[in-house]
DNA sequence: GTCTATACTTCGATAGAC
DNA sequence: GTCTATCGAAGTATAGAC
């Protein structure tokens, strides 16, 4: 039930942003009572807390795991673009900064994430005596930055330049793959 | 009064999040009581309509002004790292994926800035007869993402990685305009 | 214009029955 | 484990006094 009471919040949290997460929510969304949510967390804080423990941990799993190394950069691209975790990281973000309860654990699990991408594009680096022309860390934010953007403003019917930048983005990812260095034009 | 309500409304949001935009605390900071609110405004989305068009007037009223165009892509950048303007803009972005009577206009006020960054841009380039080797709005979406998401992540504490990308657009812009185009090592 | 008063809903959290 | 019952606080909104 613990497992599926935070399955629940993270479903209300992706589909109708973190202002709904409430005990009542989780509990309908199960066709429980609110109450026992209370019986499983102390508090809705620590509720969320091992939510975004949760959460982070899979996501540095899945980073870590074996079938992310052949194309790093596209791998951390198509990641930061699926839409659910997008939504859920985005909207953990915007909770942590308001909640001081839950920020230092937010915090920790966007710089994990960070470390795990940066670690990824480091090693495929020097696994192929390339010396990347812009520092691994950087490249990591700019992909994680330019599709949450993208995803967040989906969200909302923004959709002006979006084409044309994944253009651009999958283009430069070609080139870095084939060449092992790319340039993004400005 | 009906603009001190929205002055307040807007500070609540930026300093506290949009979940914590009510009658009441609006009311509060300027020490009247709630109902007040519904003097002025008919429901809260009309509250929260009004001051996304004031809000998007004013910006595109400054990206419209003369001393923008001596160096659009950094006059782009600043304005997009004001931490007031930017936490209010996520926050709007936010509350408009959630609540569809606001969701519209917060497009349009988005497409608007976007729209008036890209024509600054554009007029800069045709005055000059540069032409660009990135497309402008690509580059105004880049730029806004950036910055965005370093505004974002400040208020959550995360900071791995933003000097260094602050140092990158800030040599990358210094080149584009000593030269007329610039390259984003990737 | 701004107030008091009121109605109804939801919130987090606790106590206690079963 | 899950429930009913209850609390005080906060939410939107309306009616009506001054």
């Amino acid at each position: 039930m613990h497992e599926r009471l935070l399955d629940a919040a993270a479903a209300i949290i992706r589909e109708q942003g973190h202002c709904a997460l409430s005990a009542r929510t989780i509990a309908d969304r199960l066709s429980l009572k609110r109450q026992i949510v209370h019986y499983y967390f102390e508090t809705m804080d620590e509720l969320i807390v091992q939510l975004v423990r949760r959460s982070s941990a899979q996501a540095v799993a899945v980073l870590d795991s074996a079938d992310m190394r052949a194309d790093p950069l596209r791998a951390i691209w198509r990641m930061s673009n699926d839409r659910d975790q997008a939504l859920l990281a985005l909207e953990l973000a915007a909770l942590a900064a308001r909640r001081p309860a839950v920020r230092e654990v937010v915090r920790q699990a966007a710089e994990a994430t960070r470390a795990a991408q940066t670690r990824l594009l480091t090693d495929y680096l020097a696994a192929r005596g390339l010396s990347a022309t812009i520092d691994p860390e950087v490249a990591t934010i700019v992909l994680a930055s330019l599709s949450y953007t993208m995803v967040q403003e989906d969200a909302v019917g923004i959709t002006a330049g979006h084409e044309k930048l994944r253009s651009l983005v999958d283009a430069t990812l070609d080139q870095f793959l084939r060449t092992g260095r790319g340039t993004l034009p400005d």
